[in-house]
DNA sequence: TATGAATGAGGGTTCATTCAT
DNA sequence: AATGAATGAACCCTCATTCAT
């Protein structure tokens, strides 16, 4: 088992830093060196390119929050209740790992489309959903669009944390929220199923 | 018969799609004068500077896009008329205006901070979730974190739609979805009652 | 005899400003032609480059002050009286023609090596120094220094009061010194013709 | 031995002789780090801005010179005689230094401006003239013009050396004028006297 | 492994000069 | 005669990347 240098995880971690607080193409290499402490040449030792940097942290630190968020999911069985664990667990990660989090978030547009990670928050969304409000759903609404708007409601609370328009950590805030909508969804899912009839016909 | 744009108004289109579609610190002006036909140095006869156009073209069609809703929003005395109205007609704005509103949906984050723009949109979702829900509500839930929700969710589909998550023109797409979200509004709030629903029957 | 044209006046007279106030380098045609309230294409029309334009004002003024001093210097047939008149003159010329005189002392540097001009002051000072002090002082001290010490105690005086560390109208306050100098040569002069023997002796 | 110099000394070195041959403004960075044998981005490692270059550089110097008059001013009791020693030691400056003179008396004017520093020259050469000539002759006549006078006499030597209408060396044909100078001093203060021009002859 | 001096391609910007009107 | 939009060369400056040590 090889010994992970030192230098590497200061660098790692000053550049999930800077890179979360000023976005990919404003930080410099020389502002990532000097917060990890090291000299910038030594950023190229382990790292091919900025962008090879950038992506191999953005792939590791995405995945992560995916497996967690799968494993998560896996201790609940009834579909509402994984959402709701889900969600609050998401929330939970975020307070816990502002910088990260805030590096995925910035980060995640541009460099998802250098990836050939499938997507992943996308298709979770919309996994989630059919099995929370039922296949059925879909045939109303494209399924691509609802979970658009799913992942742009939770995400965008954490956009306006992240610049200060929300304040403090957001899962005690989130809790009640997330309670209310899954209540919600409790009670709407068979009227959405019920509803769904009607709207057909009158299309 | 339209007579050829020339000079500042290439230029202004130019950097609108260019930057909507690359971002602006990867948008560079030698490629928007290249786009716009006309040579790098003429940007500069009108704009002192790289980060003066995108502000200008920002401002402006952030005004412009907001005095559309404003405008929309003053047609429907009931407040969940009214939502439904402005999100519907964002969408077709959504359509008709792809450079301009993808120009804006890309650059709103950074270029919100540096403007006296009174952060608009979120203020206006806000203001729009007062009026709909009832006050009552935001003795429950912050009313930043909801104002949030609500436009993340609307946007985060314009913003798959940018990135071709998303497919086609939105707005017939919405119709539907927005039309089952103001019903449910419609029952989910005390104050607006069944001849909501009679009247989105009628449609 | 041709109509000057007015355009031609105000361009001449903007350019002798903006260039005196800021130098050559640092003033701009744009500049130039906003001072003059015309286009900036027009001094284009006149002058073939932006250098032609500051020589031909160069060459013009310097001609003109040329003129006057030596004007001025044959109006009195003892060398001393002579110069006592020419630097008072000078003076008077530098209050009343402080635009031309500004633009003259801060360009006649560079545009000197480019004129065929034949360094008229230096040349001047030197026959002054001649016909005053006596070609036997030459023997003892090297024209050339001489003149160069001469016109840079008379310049020096403007250049501080450009810059303004000498204050107000030059002409009442160099009067005195004028004076007193020349008194000073008056004893001097043969003072030194008497001095130059022993020095010779000493070499 | 001499060790070659790196970097920073080539560029400060190449920056004294283009910046002094061409003036601050028509010299290059491009043309500056050519002179220096590095590249251009090489000299925006050391200095933020060109104008940071040319200040630096000017404020170093300029210190530099001012220390050396001083230091050579102390040596002397008796005013004329430091009057003498410092205006011999200044022209032995200039042959030894010749790319910083011209440095510094082809930028002093515009840096002075920028500096912080206490207009170092003038002030000097109005010390001088007081302790030398006796504060009585400023009754007289203004200080700053007699300052400004002295300065003009000595400075105008090295700029027409500069521009090569003043040949060779300065130091060997000034030592006699300020001999002159100095002897012609001791005659006119009535403070100073005979003795001095005793010292004079026997040297 | 680690440094940091050095590079050079490319970006934003200025400005004298041209040209259609 | 006069305009001012348009050009393009050249400038200052940034920064990812390399390399000798």
């Amino acid at each position: 088992m090889s010994v992970k240098p030192k230098g590497l995880d200061r660098i790692n971690a000053a550049a999930v830093k800077v890179i979360g607080a000023k976005g990919f193409a404003e930080a410099t290499t020389l502002e990532i060196a000097a917060a990890a402490g090291v000299s910038e040449g030594l950023i190229f030792r382990y790292y091919k390119t900025k962008l090879d940097l950038g992506l191999a942290l953005f792939k590791r630190h995405y995945q992560e929050v995916l497996d967690r968020l799968t494993q998560m999911a896996l201790k609940h069985e009834d579909p509402i209740q994984r959402v709701r664990g889900v969600a609050k667990d998401f929330y939970l990660w975020f307070d816990e790992n502002r910088d990260v989090a805030q590096f995925l978030i910035r980060t995640h547009q541009e460099f998802l489309d250098k990836t050939e990670q499938q997507q992943g928050f996308m298709v979770l969304a919309g996994l989630a959903l059919k099995q929370t409000l039922g296949e059925a759903l879909f045939l109303l609404f494209p399924s691509d669009i609802m979970a658009a708007m799913l992942v742009g409601a939770f995400l965008q609370v954490c956009v306006e944390c992240m610049h200060g328009q929300v304040k403090g950590p957001l899962a005690p805030q989130m809790a009640g929220i997330i309670d209310a909508i899954t209540s919600l969804l409790s009670r709407a899912a068979p009227a959405a199923n019920g509803k769904e009839a009607q709207n057909q016909a009158q299309q």
